[in-house]
DNA sequence: GCCCAGGGGGCTC
DNA sequence: GAGCCCCATGGG
């Protein structure tokens, strides 16, 4: 079948047997983007906890993260696993915010998309998937998030090999569908819905799979 | 106890 | 440009 059509089918099946995911689960486009950073190899179950503490101690705002110390952050976020590692990344984002946009997310989104993309990913911490999921996530714009599930799922029906490039599967979804933010938000969450699921790492569990067939 | 989660950076060759 | 290692908590 084409391309173009079976990507379709493949997001009808999974829509019908998921329904929809209501990405991203936040109160506003910054927590998004902490949320996108504290995520990175880590259950979403641990960022909850950590964005719970940031909420408690009011930090989850663009000027009080600003402020607090980088040790302080990296407590109050603990729950989330690599925590040193991500204070410094958050620290990192706001950086970049303050001194090109006087840390105001919406300026940062009156960015051409392309720009900013280039711009996200001369962020430390801050690579392809989390740069995508920024775009897509928190700023509505069309770009189509990549992540290991995807490829673990795209490379098993067959699409690409697993090892191909983030590019390669993201012009795979970019190349054969229309590009509307609401379609790749979804698109996105159902494939992780569908690999948490049927796909995971060591336990395939293919023919209980709803694409199989 | 073992595996792994909605990655990214640094290093080597 | 591919192949490792490191970061680290918490749930199954």
């Amino acid at each position: 079948m084409e391309t173009k059509k079976r990507l379709l089918e493949i997001y009808n099946i999974l829509y019908s047997r998921f329904g929809p995911q209501n990405w991203w689960p936040a109160d506003s486009p910054f927590e998004v983007i902490i949320g996108a950073i504290l995520t990175q190899s880590t259950n979403w179950n641990n960022v909850e906890k950590a964005i719970g503490n940031l909420k408690k101690y009011n930090l989850l705002d663009p000027n009080a993260l600003y402020k607090v110390d980088e040790t302080t952050l990296a407590e109050t976020i603990r729950a989330s696993g690599y925590y040193n590692m991500k204070a410094k990344k958050i620290k990192a984002f706001l950086d970049f915010l303050f001194s090109n946009y006087y840390g105001d997310l919406n300026e940062m989104f009156k960015t051409p998309m392309n720009l900013l993309r280039t711009q996200l990913l001369n962020v430390y911490g801050i690579g392809e998937e989390t740069a995508d999921s920024i775009i897509l996530y928190a700023g509505n714009l069309p770009i189509f998030v990549i992540d290991a599930y995807t490829k673990r799922i795209m490379s098993r029906l067959g699409f690409l090999e697993e090892k191909s490039s983030y590019s390669q599967f993201q012009k795979l979804f970019m190349d054969n569908l229309p590009h509307n933010p609401k379609l790749f938000n979804e698109y996105h969450a159902l494939l992780v819905s569908l690999g948490k699921h049927f796909c995971k790492k060591s336990n395939p569990n293919c023919a209980e799979c709803p694409l199989s067939r």
